[in-house]
RNA sequence: GUCCCUAUCGUCCAGAGGCCCAGGACGUGGCCCUUUCAAGGCCAAAACACGGGUUCGAAUCCCGUUAGGGACGCCA
């Protein structure tokens, strides 16, 4: 019975995300994108991306660009060039005119003060406040001379406006309950909803997949194509994602924008596959391959119920696809978020008690610890680069089992840059104690000779040392750990020799041995 | 307030009348592995909001209650 069904048959599936330029891409902006993405891509279908500016106070350039670059990085590339609304004003235009014209629209007088008026006594009599303008039936010619006018949709009164949608099912408005909505504002820009149906028409949409909180904007805009006797696309609305509490979405829950999402180092394939699995499920597979979502997604299958944003599965996703990333490209993504780190500021970041932790947070207050010195991540990244992005790239596949985010790995990967003498933790320091220094003693010379750099022969030159001394191995390898890290939490030990090197090993032991 | 939507472990999902004394994942607790931390393995605790129906049989259908959420702009 559906027409998704139908769309299998033949009919080619054009789909849309519109956003308004808020400044940022909104991570359940993002999710709807990723509806919108997967089931054209599902299909063989379109996805087009159409910016919602035509209020004009909200446009400018940056918040755009934002929103573009939301995308990309979260691969949700769009076909063909992005719209803007705003620019197709003419014709949103001619079409108030046309439904003007056959009486399907009139011109209303209401100033904003009468409505105003209308409105307080809705509040103080407890009434929904439908507006049922006058000037609906009045003649037009009463109106006082040259004064400013918007035109309202001639809505239908009676009976009942039905949205069949994907999601929600059949859900009835009652006209009675609509009013007839603004158009073409008094200063002769059209609003919103005339803006969607319109576009969404010339450019064929056969499917509008968005948010819940659009629910009675379809029954409005399904007025609109009703009068113009157009084609009224297929709706799917999805739920909203809310906060840990419940709650819409803020600030306060951690984080609204997908750049920070990267700012925290989170893979745009885990990002997307942590996301569709909001209100969405293939059986109880979790972990599935962008192949397979493109494969398996449906918005028949999407639920009705919000759910709540969780980091702590966000990051086990995180951590799952890091592990599977080749060190080549994991070095690269580092590369590529090292710049949009600012310490200073993300340690000033006023973050709600409440609000999980941010690992890019906890990334600057490591950074200023152990390499005082930077206080950008591009600062941090001419530091890697002196030492050797290869040496990062040898500490990887140690560092990258160990993490959930990329900001987290980069702050264990800091013990690479930390200058001498490194500066030890209060944990690290007080496992420093003069047994331990008497062990870095003793063990220095053995290394200074080790005839092969590497963990398998570093272990066994160790662990040779542990049993002649009758050690255990942890005894020995907590203040190696300690001494060239300054951490008693670390990759394994005989791998961070490894990836110091020689000198720089000897170097940091004979510090804290003395 | 009015209209609309929702309601399964703490969280995300599975479940589309008998396969369910409810399954998976995250998180939590324990054990194993172990040079730390992870990862991995094993085990455990943990839910059908409540009340009425319908039915031989309901987590699944209907009604109500309660609790959440969304929409009520010449914003999008």
């Amino acid at each position: 019975m559906t027409d998704t069904q139908r769309s299998e048959g033949g009919t080619p599936v054009v789909v849309r995300f519109a956003p308004s330029p808020t400044g940022y891409l909104h991570i359940g902006g993002a999710r709807t994108a990723l509806f919108n993405w997967l089931y054209a891509r599902g299909r063989g279908g379109k996805y087009l991306l159409r910016i919602e500016d035509t209020d004009r106070e909200r446009n400018n350039p940056e918040a755009v660009a934002a929103i573009l670059d939301g995308l990309t990085w979260l691969g949700l590339e769009w076909d063909g060039e992005p719209v803007s609304q705003f620019s197709r004003a003419a014709r949103h235009r001619e079409v108030a005119e046309a439904l003007l014209a056959q009486g399907g629209a009139y011109r209303c007088y209401l100033t904003p003060t009468e409505i105003d008026a209308m409105r307080k006594q809705a509040e103080a009599e407890k009434r929904p406040l439908t507006i049922r303008s006058p000037w609906r039936e009045r003649d037009p010619a009463e109106a006082p001379q040259g004064a400013p006018f918007a035109v309202r949709l001639k809505a239908p009164r009676e009976g009942e406006t039905v949205v069949e949608d994907h999601v929600q099912g059949r859900v009835v408005f009652q006209n009675k309950e609509l009013d007839d909505l603004i158009i073409l504002r008094s200063d002769g820009n059209p609003t919103y909803n005339l803006a969607v149906v319109v576009d969404d028409h010339d450019i064929g949409i056969t499917h509008v997949i968005r948010g819940v909180d659009h629910l009675t904007n379809a029954a409005r805009q399904t007025q609109i194509y009703r009068g113009m006797g157009w084609d009224v696309p297929e709706w799917a609305h999805v739920p909203l994602i809310h906060g840990a509490d419940g709650a819409k979405l803020s600030k306060r829950h951690g984080a609204q924008g997908v750049e920070e999402y990267r700012a925290m180092g989170y893979l745009p394939a885990a990002l997307r596959n942590y996301l569709v699995r909001l209100g969405w499920s293939h059986g109880d597979d979790e972990i599935m391959s962008t192949e397979q979502l493109v494969q398996w997604f449906d918005i028949d299958g999407i639920n009705k119920s919000a759910a709540r944003f969780d980091f702590k599965k966000l990051d086990d996703l995180n951590g799952h696809y890091l592990r599977q990333t080749p060190d080549a490209e994991l070095l690269a993504a580092i590369q590529a978020m090292l710049p949009h780190l600012d310490f200073a500021a993300l340690r000033a970041l006023a973050v709600d008690p409440k609000a999980p932790a941010r690992s890019d947070v906890a990334l600057a207050h490591e950074a200023a610890s152990q390499v005082p010195g930077a206080a950008t991540g591009a600062d941090l990244a001419r530091l890697f680069a002196a030492k050797g992005w290869d040496a990062l790239g040898a500490a990887l596949p140690s560092l990258k089992e160990r993490a959930k985010t990329l900001a987290e790995l980069i702050s264990q990967a800091l013990f690479l840059v930390a200058g001498r003498p490194i500066s030890l933790d209060d944990k690290a320091t007080k496992l420093m104690d003069a047994d331990a220094r008497a062990i870095l003693t003793a063990i220095v010379p053995r290394l200074a000779a080790a005839e092969e750099w590497n963990p398998s022969a570093l272990e066994a030159l160790v662990r040779g040392y542990a049993e002649e001394t009758g050690t255990k191995l942890g005894k020995v390898a907590q203040p190696l750990r300690s001494a060239l890290t300054g951490r008693t939490v670390s990759p394994p030990v005989f791998d961070v020799m490894s990836v110091l090197g020689r000198d720089e090993t000897l170097a940091r032991l004979t510090d804290q041995a003395r």
